[in-house]
DNA sequence: CACCAAACCGAATGTCATTCGGTTATTCGT
DNA sequence: ACGAATAACCGAATGACATTCGGTTTGGTG
């Protein structure tokens, strides 16, 4: 075959074959992603530069989603249940996609979807009246909690195998427990975000809020 | 060569160069491996299976490291004490080994070290009066807040690539912080740290300290 | 209408994980 | 102490993968 008269290809069908290659599987190689696009594994190259090119693509369009998702429009109610929704949102998208998070681990941000995410809660908190060192603070606990619920929900990745002879205690509470039938990571992601809300609440916030410019809504 | 007289390789010596290379260049490879301990790739094959039995023997070595590690011996203080140099100790040695957690992760853990390691903070919080599923939900939380942390500390993984043109608000923030010269993942660590503690320590505790044998120290 | 770039393909290269057959040294049963 | 089984090494071979290159047709541009 030559050129075709019409494109078999698009960034947008890589990047999301891909990742729906990685939800399924775990993985994914070039060869699988040219045959689920009915294409040779070369033809890819003419797209995109190499494979960590399509590793940052799927970053991409779980931003996108994110972004598209139902908990990020409504600005409403007070910046704790705001925070808590772009949080659960955020946590709810990265789940769906768990085991791509060991593909997008240990790169370097810079897609604008995922800036964008952040870049909400940043307005979301500085317009609480937090300051800059604390505007940070929140979004690094925020984030390090979906991140590592995220990584909990992928694979079981405590101890949750515990042997009744080597940890009996640990063994004991897992039996005696009600997470039995999952739910277990669920509940310590909202525990967590309790926590850090809590926490975010009792800090002193030295900037009133009618200092920081509020730009849209009534002050 | 045939057999030497003294045997050149072992599963720790395997483990160990496979954890050194990760930690160096953030991935190892089986040729790779046997280059830096002077032997043949398909020599390896002897002790290990294949390439995820030593990852997982890295993953052993990892928690052989923080079981050993100072923060676990002191059995003093308050549980929050306990609890918060528990949560530190571990969080600190995965740091140590950060470009290793996106291979660690996705894969089920059973092996002893780390098992053990969950077993301690089991045996703690149930010491202190949780009951099971309070147990569960205090290992989940204080776990996820070392995973998350330790992906955070691995690559900024976050959003501190802002641009001023398309994410002003952070931009500033990052700008304003006092975060510009690292102590960011640090400080939203210890941030998380009080936060999951103050939790914990709010929750009604239904079991009497005294109902589970105190085993050594004074009930 | 000639030409260049775009989009596909097949074949080739170098690396990797893994397997297999061969060689020597140790060990275990007798 | 001797012979067989086994352990620990090696080199070569296999099959998959990521990537590159040269070739072919098509669409657009001057």
């Amino acid at each position: 075959m030559a050129r075709p008269r019409t494109p078999l290809l698009s960034l947008e069908k890589i990047h999301t074959g891909a990742l729906e290659l990685v939800d399924e599987l775990g993985d994914f190689t070039i060869p699988q992603l040219a045959r689920r696009l009915g294409v040779s594994p070369s033809s890819l190259y003419h797209h995109v530069q190499g494979r960590p090119e399509i590793i940052n693509g799927m970053r991409s369009i779980i931003g996108a989603q994110a972004l598209a998702s139902d908990g990020f429009p409504p600005a409403q109610g007070s910046w704790q249940e705001q925070a808590a929704a772009w949080t659960r949102n955020y946590r709810k998208v990265l789940s769906l996609h768990a085991k791509a998070i060991p593909l997008l681990v240990g790169e370097a941000v810079t897609d604008a979807p995922t800036l964008e995410i952040y870049e909400r809660l940043a307005v979301l908190l500085a317009g609480a009246g937090f300051d800059d060192s604390q505007v940070i603070l929140g979004i690094s606990v925020l984030d390090i909690l979906c991140l590592g619920s995220s990584v909990d929900t992928a694979g079981p990745s405590a101890a949750w195998r515990a042997g009744a002879e080597t940890e009996p205690v640990l063994h004991r509470a897992m039996d005696g427990s009600r997470y039995q039938h999952g739910g277990r990571s669920d509940a310590a992601f909202e525990a967590g975000l309790s926590a850090a809300l809590a926490y975010l609440s009792s800090l002193p916030r030295p900037v009133p809020v009618a200092a920081y410019p509020a730009e849209d809504a009534a002050g």
